[in-house]
DNA sequence: ACTGGCTCCTGAGGGC
DNA sequence: TGCCCTCAGGAGCCAG
């Protein structure tokens, strides 16, 4: 699923080709994501430059003259460019038609993405505002975490995924990153001493940072034989490998549910 | 202010 | 081989 390092790695891929171009059209063909494509859409857009395309944790920021254009890619989505007179297959359900004959196209199965309008001040969207920090931003460390800790009784693992405490880190890279850090998924985040905090932010920003500079290659060959981008198949220490012996001590590799989330740790290393 | 549970959707994977 | 059932997963939202 598109993680932050896949969601930058597909703006960087594509900012280039969709700087200084114009949207000659709007073409949804399914209106119904996780929130309906607001209907004038088209209206707004068609005409327009674009400036720039963005990132505010697993959002993309589609700046336009007239406005910015939010997008999500859920667990599924996906953008390319396409020649415009490409037909769609079932999945694509939205194009944003440019002037050189190409079009940018959302294909998203499962529909858990979003395509919306944040108007002039997008920091100011509800979805936006509250964000915490950029992971791989200055504003993220060890004493950021510790203090939004202060009295949680959530377990770490849950808390790193709240991304009004830090902005984008989804299950994947909060479990990695925890086996990394030496940390028990399951401890309340507030019994956690500075330290190890500083210990977890670094694991973060670590395992984020590599995955980005795997992030051409995960996002050519998507996905792999088992559903799994083809980065976190290799990388991967313990996600999705209950019952496998731990990289690092061999002791078998747990999982449990956490906030409704699988996690999955080595009780030997993580404590 | 927190916390945990629910929800949207499809495709993968297991069981038979 | 094929069908049916279950479930994962991002993250906003809501009830308690």
């Amino acid at each position: 699923m598109p993680e932050l390092p896949e969601v930058e790695t597909a703006r960087r891929g594509l900012a280039p080709h969709l700087a200084g171009r114009r949207i000659a059209a709007v073409r949804v063909r399914q209106r119904h994501l996780r929130w309906p494509v607001p209907a004038g859409l088209g209206r707004r857009l068609a005409g327009t430059a674009i400036e720039a395309l963005e990132r505010r944790a697993k959002y993309l920021l589609l700046r336009t003259e007239a406005g910015t254009v939010l997008l999500h890619l859920g667990m599924s989505g996906s953008l390319r460019l396409v020649p415009a007179a490409l037909p769609p297959d079932r999945h694509e359900h939205l194009d944003l038609v440019l002037d050189d004959g190409r079009a940018l196209r959302l294909r998203d199965p499962r529909r858990f993405g979003a395509v919306l309008w944040a108007g002039r001040r997008p920091e100011g969207h509800p979805l936006l505002a509250g964000l915490g920090p950029e992971p791989l931003g200055p504003h993220f460390h060890g004493e950021h975490l510790h203090r939004r800790a202060r009295g949680r009784r959530v377990a770490v693992k849950p808390f790193l995924m709240d991304a009004r405490v830090v902005a984008g880190v989804g299950n994947i890279y909060a479990t990695e990153a925890l086996f990394r850090a030496g940390v028990d998924p399951r401890l309340p985040a507030g019994r956690l001493r500075p330290v190890r905090w500083e210990r977890v932010a670094g694991a973060v920003r670590e395992v984020l940072e590599q995955a980005l500079a795997a992030g051409g290659t995960t996002l050519r060959d998507f996905v792999d034989a088992r559903g799994r981008p083809g980065w976190f198949a290799r990388e991967l220490a313990v996600y999705g490998r209950a019952g496998e012996p731990c990289p690092r001590c061999g002791t078998s590799i747990r999982c449990v549910r956490l906030g409704q989330r699988s996690s999955y740790w080595c009780p030997s290393c993580q404590r």
